[in-house]
RNA sequence: GGGCGUUUAGCUCAGCUGGUUCAGAGCGUCUGCCUUACAAGCAGAGGGUCGGCGGUUCGAAUCCGUCAACGCCCACCA
């Protein structure tokens, strides 16, 4: 036998990923049957592969290839996505490098750096994912800002303009000032941070000195205050009413107003009120028509309009001002302070609240439209728990700010006029002809016009990706997304529920009147074995591909999928990447030896025929309950599962029973039987741990080219089993339990494999059946039924029937006295349990039929049990 | 501040609508084996008062209440 004792996975997969490639097997085009479809979420264009995708690639890899072998016609879309202020950012600080500023370059000339830098970078995560074993329909690889789908991004952005959905104003909104742009609710993080809580005087206009104090943590915005407010129900601020106050160290008055809003309890119970940098200021300036001054410039260093500290940073300034006002005496004091401060989630500077024009897409229509599916699991989350979560969102939901203050992205094809107002168009052409409609004027020019600046929130193109990798906005009703649409499942990570998922579905009930997908599996967060999140910076991380090169993907894959339920998080450890290696290199084995083995024509031995009885029938109850773990989505299960079939039922047993001796062959009947056994446990594998199933399954039988075990067909399983197969299950396990129980005997007496033994079965039992088998498993010289067991052997139970080795001189009495006594003792316990139960006159009178039934059952075996315990204890004492 | 979730063996987790001796699995641990597929292996063994307390019930890991610890999401209190 030439095959290595070790599997080498380095060898076999390339191999087979070029085959499946070569022979087009990941390619779907609609047809008769029925259509699997997964889109990819697509990751960052610039983006390297990292454990999260791992998982949930792997996730899906498993569930399409699972779905191909049900028969169906399975297609997983691959892309990217072109991320707009992640890419951006890497863009300009990759410039920045170069000594090249954003700012001195032309919108032109910056788009041209950053589609270089997509150029050179993007893709390099498809790549990677074919390392894993990823089965995507290439061909269809997309990307969010290609033609295709930019011109879906422009034709949807239009028709909600038009109708009446998305709206231009100026609003509070999250601004990021280091990226320079606005930000939707949902970009921004809040975390908690030690901070300062500053108690400011304000005096009090021509007053005699006194002043109202006013506590608050950003004392550098005191030069954007336009009132003071108390609540008017306070009673310790009345003296303040109708008073105007003096901002420190500006000196300039301010009236002190009165709102509801402010709470008495907090600090002094005087708000200081700047409208332009703070929500709620924002909202009581509105109320009391409050002017609003803004102090900041679009980087967080403070405007011409603040007066003082004009070009200093935020940040600078809160620590200058507090010297300031201390040496002013405007200062009363300074507590520790805890509050959540905002960060924006790409470049995690603080945001800056922050007046400015924006787009909008107003919300209510669409979660009106996306909650309900949910909620009545039309569209099904896995786990559940997160259509509460989903709900809580769409209950609350809030307006979507589209625009960002970006070059890298879709441009919001708005037009703006000479005389002032703008047009929506998908073209500048067709905005040129609306434009002359609306001025009236028809010697307008394309030059006259000028397209807004800003281009469109990266998710605002992912939401259609369901829909816009089958063209099914700008050829609504074509073929393929009559056929893929709705999608099947969708796996994501819970993180992007409200930037994606959601959207996703208000996107598809909007375009498509129906669900985008019918399924979500929700995964976990990747962490390390001591549950922290995986980061750069603490360098837990491992390098997939590594990973992949030591233990191989389908090592890897299976490392990933052992401890990943869904919706939970996985704590990853290499040593399950070795155990999934470990899982190879057994299936790897049990493969040279079936393939090392001889045939040779005669009749089957009873052994090998009952092995084959039990085998099949484990096989058919194992390929049923995978098939509803699947349905479950309890992938770990399914592999657990499958893994145990494999390695106890199929090797540690079957394997061993149907064995032939040492240099004989086998039976051609029996070899058939095993290499069909083998070649289902491959089909029922081969989701999980693609490369190994194909390489074995290429070499047990001949295949001719271009076949593969990927679009083999799964047996077929019948819904219920049979009370034949159950019975030789239960059967079988009781016999397995008695060649255990001779393994002990041999174990503790040091009974070496070579020397037979003798096995006496006490009464009848449907063990005797599988006579044969128990010869061979365990080395009996003979197996005979008694009524009385000899006196000097080790016994053991196995439901009531006693089986016994007799052991001759070897017998230790004194053990297996303490043995039978501690056994004898536990029997004694349980039944006494059992007839305090039954003696209940409660219970009898309450308790089901069955179950006291069951009970007197468990009366009758205890007391067989204990008079067989009684009477080996006395014959061994005789002995 | 609101909402959700988790708590079962050393670790990671199963245990559905309460009742098969129901307390389980994988890994790890311990013991013995280089048995002619596999030491990345084989055979065997030990290990938990199911977070605490209280209740419902003939019967609770499972249902209810409460407390505790941890985690996540949401929220405009300076």
């Amino acid at each position: 036998m030439e095959l290595a004792s070790k599997y080498d996975p380095a060898n076999v997969e390339g191999k087979w990923y070029q085959y499946w490639m070569d022979h087009q097997l990941f390619c779907s085009k609609p047809d008769g049957r029925e259509p699997y479809t997964i889109v990819i979420p697509p990751p960052n264009v610039t983006g390297v592969l990292h454990m999260g995708h791992m998982l949930n690639n792997t996730i899906q890899d498993i569930l399409v290839r699972r779905a191909r072998m049900e028969g169906k016609n399975a297609c997983w879309v691959p892309g990217t996505d072109h991320a707009s202020i992640a890419t951006e950012a890497k863009v300009v600080g990759k410039l920045a490098q170069q000594g090249i500023k954003k700012s001195d370059l032309t919108r032109e000339e910056f788009l041209k750096h950053a589609w270089a830098w997509t150029e050179e970078h993007g893709g390099i995560i498809l790549k990677q994912l074919r390392r894993l074993g990823a089965s995507c329909d290439w061909d269809r690889t997309a990307f969010t800002m290609d033609e295709t789908r930019s011109k879906s991004v422009i034709k949807v952005f239009v028709d909600l303009y038009n109708k009446g959905l998305i709206y231009r104003g100026v609003r509070m909104v999250n601004w990021d000032p280091k990226a320079l742009t606005a930000l939707s609710d949902e970009e921004v993080i809040y975390q908690e941070e030690h901070s300062k809580l500053y108690y400011l005087k304000y005096k009090v206009a021509g007053g005699n000195g006194e002043y109202a104090v006013v506590a608050t943590t950003r004392p550098e915005t005191i030069m954007g205050d336009t009132a003071m407010c108390i609540n008017p129900n306070d009673p310790k601020n009345q003296w303040l009413r109708g008073k105007k106050v003096i901002v420190p160290l500006v000196n300039r008055e301010i009236p002190v107003i009165e709102d509801d809003y402010v709470d008495i309890e907090f600090g002094t119970g005087c708000l200081k009120v700047t409208p332009a940098h703070d929500v709620n200021d924002y909202m009581l300036g509105e109320k009391h028509n409050l002017p609003s001054i803004d102090i900041f410039n679009d980087d967080g260093t403070l405007s011409e309009a603040a007066d003082l500290y004009v070009g200093m940073d935020r940040f600078e300034v809160r620590e200058q001002i507090e010297k300031d006002l201390e040496e002013a005496g405007l200062l009363e004091k300074v507590e520790a302070y805890t509050n959540k401060v905002g960060f924006s989630e790409r470049t995690h500077v603080p945001i800056e609240p922050k007046l400015s024009m924006q787009w909008f897409l107003k919300m209510q229509h669409f979660a009106d439209m996306a909650l309900p599916p949910v909620m009545e699991d039309k569209l099904k989350f896995y786990p559940a728990k997160y259509k509460n979560t989903y709900r809580n969102w769409l209950e609350n939901i809030k307006d979507w700010c589209i625009s960002r203050q970006l070059w890298w992205g879709h441009r919001i094809p708005a037009y703006y006029l000479p005389e002032g107002g703008y047009v929506v168009a998908e073209t500048a052409e067709q905005a040129l002809e609306l434009a002359k409609q609306k001025t009236g004027n028809p010697n307008l020019q394309e030059k006259d016009l000028r397209q807004d600046e800003d281009c469109l929130d990266t998710w605002f193109s992912s939401w259609l990706w369901p829909i816009s990798l089958f063209d099914g906005i700008n050829r609504p009703g074509n073929e393929e997304i009559k056929y893929y649409y709705p999608t099947s499942d969708l796996v994501t990570g819970p993180d992007i529920i409200f930037f994606w998922v959601a959207r996703m579905i208000m996107a598809g009930y909007e375009y498509m009147g129906d669900m985008p997908f019918r399924n979500v599996y929700f995964t976990g967060i990747v962490r390390d074995k001591l549950g922290r999140k995986m980061s750069k910076s603490l360098g837990n991380s491992p390098d997939p591909l590594k990973l992949i090169d030591e233990y191989g993907a389908d090592g890897v894959r299976m490392g990933m999928m052992l401890s990943a339920p869904a919706g939970n998080d996985i704590l990853f450890d290499e040593s399950l990447c070795e155990q999934g290696r470990n899982f190879n290199n057994k299936i790897w084995n049990a493969f040279r030896l079936v393939k090392g083995w001889d045939t040779a024509d005669m009749e089957t031995p009873e052994h090998a025929r009952l092995a084959q009885e039990w085998f099949a029938a484990k096989l058919s109850k194992a390929s049923r309950e995978i098939k509803d773990l699947f349905s479950k989505y309890r992938l770990s299960e399914a592999l657990m599962l499958v893994y145990k079939l494999f390695w106890d039922e199929f090797s540690s047993w079957y394997l061993e029973m149907v064995k032939p001796a040492y240099g004989q062959p086998i039976d051609k009947n029996t070899y058939e039987a095993t290499l069909s056994y083998f070649e289902e446990l491959l089909k029922l594998l081969h989701p999980f741990m693609p490369f190994i199933t194909e390489e074995i399954w290429q070499d047990i039988k001949p295949r001719k080219e271009g076949e593969s075990i990927m679009v083999q067909p799964l047996k077929k399983v019948q819904e219920e089993a049979s009370e034949a197969e159950k019975a030789i299950i239960a059967h079988f396990e009781d016999l397995k339990e008695v060649v255990s129980g001779i393994r002990t005997i041999r174990t503790q007496k040091n009974i070496p494999q070579k020397e037979t033994v003798e096995l006496e079965i006490t009464g009848n039992s449907t063990v005797m059946r599988y006579q044969s088998l128990l010869v061979k498993l365990c080395h009996l010289a003979d197996v005979r039924t008694v009524s009385n067991k000899s006196a000097n052997a080790a016994s053991f139970l196995v439901g009531t029937t006693e089986y016994a080795v007799p052991l001759g001189s070897l017998i230790d009495v004194e053990a297996e006295l303490k043995k039978l006594e501690a056994d004898l003792k536990y029997q004694e316990g349980f039944l006494q349990s059992v007839m305090k139960k039954l003696g209940n006159e409660k219970f009898v009178s309450k308790a089901p039929a069955n179950v006291i039934e069951m009970e007197r059952k468990k009366q009758t075996d205890a007391e067989s049990k204990i008079a067989s315990l009684k009477e080996s204890i006395e014959a061994l004492k005789k002995a």
